[in-house]
DNA sequence: TTGTAAGCGTTATCAC
DNA sequence: GTGATAACGCTTACAA
């Protein structure tokens, strides 16, 4: 049987075997009232020959591509694959299709993605950004299509942003552990040029200014990046000169990377170290004990930043935005749950 | 400061601006080959307005999208995860752009996504199926654009397909027990009526077989699906009726449940009983003891998936191929290495 | 209600 | 080399 491999068939196609014109086609393909005698005609046609409208050719004329964005820094990270769940969720429900970038947290790259946006290849992006800079706002203000930033705009900028309130979610974790009678908190933070590792350091220290706690530099050490290795190793460093008794760290995977440095030093967790970590994500729950964190309700923003997307595509006029998600702190054995 | 909303310039827009015709202004910008002068004045007059091709008239022209789509179980377990940053880093490379759908390994959305490729939105498909139906081949087999397939498509199908050797994996693991002096191994496998969970199954006894172990259907347990809570679930039920000295499990997500199951029961891993995962998922180096897991090259099956979907977009008549990736024992703490 | 026809922004085939 | 011009497949005034 060799293949026939015929063009797939267009409006015209089917037109044609109805015998009605490519409008009326067109109408009944889009649902628009029409008699029902060339209505039962054209949908009888269309399956005969097994029509399907051509997407380009759709958006071309209707200006609407069907299809948003996602640009987030890491795919492998438990925190975005969380958003990108969410996300999917919301266009699926919507119709729309999910288009996936990665940045790797490069700010060439968003800007990159921001600059694309002119090809009209989405009807909007969703941004995940971890440093937004003044160059970010003004890629959106001259965006064509609208966009939603998951994260922490600059104060001018002009467009739909979903907030977490990482400075309040690591000043309660912090409290956590001084309400669990720990004193020597020290902290393990990521990048401090990122808006997540500026706002968790500004709530570590928010925290023990409230406990009336002094702070202590020697327990504040930083890893080159928010995962696991640098996170040991970070760890390493500050176990190599002092013994806290408790350790925030910026978020689950560098706790991860200090519950392993912990484990190496002989220190048991929380019976000589308390361990919180932030983010609440899966790998939470898979150690051992079990990683006491914040919940920053990453799925929610992520649910939230595509509605609110999908709102403004439908009404592009809107005015801009801004909702805050609050953090929850989520107790388990390393600080707090009976292990 | 009021918008002016100007809508964005076309190739018109530039021509004009640059004197020259629009078909000359198409060559300049697709670098066909031109008159230093023109190509000057184009370039110069699409710089000033900031002029960008329009996507959806491209490909309504070009038939190509510069999109391909990856249809996958499950955004959040790591196994797909890393399928997708393979493919990511593909697609980038080759200056296409990624869609993902997520199907929840569920048949119908699979074939749904199967029969939405007539819309031409994507050039086009990497499949990742768990179960693989006559209907697949079907589906595939009168899909306008190219699918490559991830997994095991049914004998007949045509169609370029990377598989795994998870039945030879699963065995490879069960002898390491078998080798490591364990005589007592249970197996926790997820739904049999998937490919993994039919061929790692097999495997299991596969290597029985070959160590000369009798077969004991009370030690092996199946769960619901491939993760942590069922797998917990279902070692509980194993643990209750017998005790075994090692455990293979189907997946790393299974085997994070068994060592909650084990640690619940107070047995120690590996002392008591040694425990291998499969997937070497980055879930493998989190865990204490750390999961001795078997790796079957998801990140690069997702990779040579995606390359030869770009190879036969380009050359859309080459013949089927098909490419096996060998698995690799990755031995840690939960048995093999010393802990 | 239905048909005619004008684009949407490109690319590609022609003559020139 | 360059410029008209005809598609690509569809939506949508507007006219009938």
């Amino acid at each position: 049987m060799q293949k026939p491999e015929p063009d797939p068939p267009t409006l015209t196609t089917v037109a044609r075997l109805a015998n009605v014109s490519i409008a009326s086609a067109s109408r009944v393909i889009n649902g628009i009232k029409t008699n029902p005698e060339t209505l039962a005609r054209v949908s009888a046609a269309a399956e005969a020959v097994g029509y399907v409208p051509n997407a380009a050719a759709r958006s071309l004329r209707s200006r609407r591509t069907g299809q948003i964005a996602f640009a987030m820094p890491d795919v492998a990270n438990p925190v975005y694959t969380a958003m990108v769940g969410s996300i999917q969720q919301v266009a699926r429900a919507n119709g729309s299709r999910l288009i996936l970038h990665s940045t790797d947290g490069r700010v060439g790259d968003e800007l990159g993605f921001l600059a694309d946006l002119k090809q009209r290849y989405v009807d909007g992006l969703i941004l995940c950004s971890l440093e937004f800079t003044d160059a970010h706002a003004e890629a959106i203000a001259d965006a064509t299509v609208p966009v939603a930033v998951i994260g922490n705009p600059t104060k001018g900028a002009k467009v739909d942003t979903v907030r977490a309130n990482s400075r309040g979610g690591a000043a309660e974790a912090v409290r956590h552990l001084h309400g669990h009678g720990r004193r020597r908190i020290a902290f393990v933070n990521g990048p401090e040029h990122t808006a997540p590792g500026t706002a968790r350091k500004l709530g570590y220290f928010d925290a023990l200014r409230a406990c009336g706690v002094e702070r202590d530099d020697e327990l504040i050490e930083v890893a080159d990046d928010f995962m696991i290795e640098p996170g040991r190793e970070a760890a390493e460093r500050l176990l190599a000169r002092t013994t806290p008794d408790a350790i925030f760290c910026a978020n689950d995977l560098l706790a991860l990377g200090a519950l392993s440095a912990l484990r190496a030093a002989g220190l048991g967790v929380p019976s000589d170290v308390a361990l919180v970590g932030m983010d609440n994500t899966n790998l939470s729950l898979v150690t051992s004990p079990q990683l006491t964190t914040v919940d920053l309700g990453s799925g929610e923003r992520a649910r939230i930043a595509a509605e609110l997307l999908l709102a403004r595509i439908a009404r592009p006029t809107r005015r801009a935005r801004s909702v805050g998600v609050e953090p929850r702190l989520v107790v388990r054995e390393s600080c707090g749950a009976h292990s």
